[in-house]
RNA sequence: GCGCCCGUAGCUCAGCUGGAUAGAGCGUCUGACUACGAAUCAGAAGGUCGCAGGUUCGAAUCCUGUCGGGCGUACCA
């Protein structure tokens, strides 16, 4: 479709550049409302009836002779004021389309991608805000290796900031443990620590002057080889691998996990420090309220600081994160070492350490970096891309791309279900922001557990007789469809109002209805294979024979073919158009609207019991076609392909 | 105060760099399993696109103002 239309609009300006003041902006070619009017529509009578001072359907009809003979075409006609409305041939554009399946069309621009996504905090088990971060991060990884693109995930690990600092100090100086004690805590460790650092955080609350003993945590980690920062780190270390399964469980994985330890121990800062200082991006404040910090000044929004170093000459989050992202492009003349971490499916993941080994890997130095990071943050990110720029690096800056979210909010509902008590005040609200530190929040595993406990008993109940192991992996494919499905399906900009109802529902605009589609697809072919011996190798001697005849289809029929299939020729444009705008709900209601064509089509029409061959082989072909399209694209969404359900 | 985001059907949301009659899902109501699997489908009801201006041949979409809501504006991340 993309090549297409790139030829329609080509041809269409060499032959009316000669005799029309026509810009190529003019011959944008959309698509009509409906089918009967045409397949694409142009629009440039409208804008050319402005510079010639002409009406625009007195134009379009004048136009029309100069675009005949057009490779594809069928006919061309002008409707309403002045649209011209091309309508191409079927037949010709099916079977291209066809041939064409599994050859992307999309070209890649960039040298690397580097996407930073997850950066859950090492300090306690990861929520439903967490699960949206990755889904969207590994869609548009998919996406991108989907456009060609060489691709690098990273998934950034806070170890040493305050955060597990607050857990630590749980452990040490409220419940008394050693690192002994704490390794000796069964079941699930992330969950302990989400409790513990609700606790921390109230405690901390009633208890100012435990304030300084967390700072001095926070030095010795900085430090480390002392009891703190080998606390600290097995927290770390074991929550860490609690996040890394979770994301296994919803099909995310990453290729690098960088560590602030790491950037901490290899003293990125210090090189990034020195830079800045040395093009005076950051400066030394000498009195007021930020006295012995030094700052820096956004660009435009005059009179605000803000803090990289603070006036204990300690750096702050954003500071380090500067030098990650200069790391990122290649631009700090400084690297990481490399250990690997586990292998999952035969892929190492690799994390970083301070320690020099022998292993010799290259990560980083990309040419383009999305940072995957709710809303919220959206000034931090500013920050960082104004230090690329006052270092002169305005290309980098440029190609620092914060793909921006906004957050997963609790329904009233919801906070009721999950038996959390909330604040008179918060009870006014539609609804409640998730908190760590109030232990407010709904755990990702926990959601995946009940979406696999509920989608088992709907296996059992359809397919009684599959061994249990069997219906335990269909049911898991079923949640993660249902999971991914939901994040994705909201635009980014929505704030996710999380309501168990909704998020566990496999009916309607969901995962399970896509998958579900895929399944009866499946299923069709099963049957032709079992009764009639129709497998792959029958329909590809069908698709290179190129004899199937369109004509045999009732005119109403035709409409219906035409109408699934051209909206799934559609597929790659609607990859491209997320990509470009970090839309993939897009992608997503786009597979759901084709799910529903074809549900509708099933029900329409019947394909084992057709007697008349030639139907039945373009009916098999078209569902064979959307197979393939749907096929692509859940694999991009992460929706896994269950092959009965 | 300043910055960013949101406001579309009873509810939850799509609606592209402006294009033809504003769409889904849920819920409600009416139908369809002796059928390639009903996790489905067909149909009905439901809208002054927050409000007011402006730009345009054309505005849910762009601009300005305004009202309502959210987030950010930490020597937390």
């Amino acid at each position: 479709m993309i090549k297409l239309k790139k030829y329609i609009k080509e041809n269409i300006k060499e032959k009316l550049k000669n005799e029309y003041p026509i810009e190529p902006s003019m011959l944008e070619i959309t698509y009509t409302p409906q089918l009967k009017m045409g397949d694409l529509a142009l629009t440039f009578p409208f804008q050319l009836s402005k510079k010639m001072n002409r009406k625009p359907r007195d134009l379009a009809l004048e136009v029309i002779p100069f675009l005949s003979s057009l490779e594809g075409v069928e006919k061309i006609n002008v409707a309403g004021p002045g649209y011209i409305n091309i309508f191409l041939n079927r037949k010709k554009f099916f079977s291209r389309q066809l041939q064409s399946l599994n050859k992307s069309s999309l070209v890649p621009e960039e040298e690397k991608i580097i996407i930073e996504h997850t950066n859950i905090n090492p300090n306690k088990a990861a929520h439903i805000g967490h699960l949206r971060n990755a889904v969207l991060g590994d869609t548009l990884g998919q996406c991108l290796k989907y456009k060609g693109e060489k691709v690098e995930i990273q998934n950034y690990i806070d170890d040493t900031g305050v955060q597990v600092v607050d857990v630590a100090f749980g452990f040490m100086d409220m419940e008394k443990k050693s690192l002994e004690d704490i390794k000796k805590i069964k079941g699930k460790f992330d969950y302990y620590c989400w409790d513990l650092y609700t606790r921390v955080f109230s405690f901390l609350e009633k208890n100012p002057q435990a304030e300084k003993r967390r700072s001095e945590i926070l030095k010795q980690i900085e430090e480390g080889n002392n009891p703190e920062a080998e606390i600290a780190s097995y927290i770390s270390n074991r929550i860490l691998k609690a996040h890394l399964r979770t994301m296994q469980r919803i099909g995310i994985s990453y290729d690098i996990l960088p560590r602030e330890s790491s950037i901490i121990g290899l003293k990125f800062w210090k090189k990034a420090f020195y830079l800045l200082k040395e093009k005076k991006a950051i400066y030394l404040v000498n009195d007021g309220m930020n006295k012995g910090c030094w700052v820096m000044k956004l660009e435009k929004e005059d009179e605000k600081e803000k803090i990289i170093v603070r006036s204990d000459r300690t750096v702050t989050y954003v500071g380090k994160d500067i030098a990650y992202q200069l790391w990122k492009f290649g631009l700090l003349e400084k690297d990481f070492y490399y250990e690997p971490l586990f292998k999952e499916n035969g892929k190492t993941i690799w994390i970083t350490t301070h320690t020099p080994n022998t292993h010799s890997l290259q990560f980083g130095k990309g040419s383009l970096v999305y940072n995957v990071i709710d809303t919220r943050q959206s000034y931090l990110q500013k920050i960082v891309v104004q230090g690329l720029k006052s270092l002169k690096y305005l290309v980098q800056a440029q190609k620092s791309i914060h793909f921006s979210y906004e957050m997963v909010a609790l329904s009233q509902k919801s906070l009721k279900e999950l038996n959390l008590t909330i604040s008179d005040e918060d009870k006014e609200r539609n609804f409640l922001e998730v908190s760590g530190r109030k232990g407010l929040g709904v755990k990702a595993d926990d959601l995946i557990d009940r979406l696999e406990e509920k989608a088992l008993s709907e296996v059992n109940k359809r397919n009684p007789e599959l061994a249990s192991e069997q219906k335990a992996e269909i049911a898991h494919k079923i949640a993660c469809g249902a999971l991914r499905y939901f994040m994705l399906k909201f635009a980014r900009n929505s704030i996710i109002v999380f309501d168990f109802e909704d998020a566990l529902s496999f009916e309607g605009e969901t995962g399970p209805y896509l998958q579900y589609t895929l399944v009866r697809i499946n299923s069709i072919f099963r049957n032709l294979k079992e009764r009639e011996g129709f497998d792959e190798k029958t329909i590809f001697t069908l698709i290179s024979s190129n004899e199937i005849s369109l004509d045999v289809l009732s005119e109403s029929e035709l409409v219906d073919f035409w109408d699934i299939v051209f909206h799934a020729s559609q597929f790659e444009e609607e990859i491209l158009h997320s990509i470009r705008s970090l839309e993939f709900s897009h992608l997503a209601k786009f597979s759901f609207n084709l799910c529903q064509k074809f549900n509708a089509y099933y029900h329409k029409y019947s394909i084992l019991s057709e007697k008349n061959i030639g139907i039945k082989n373009i009916r098999i072909l078209t569902i064979y076609y959307i197979q393939e399209v749907l096929k692509c694209v859940f694999s991009l969404m992460g929706i896994p392909q269950p092959e009965r359900m």
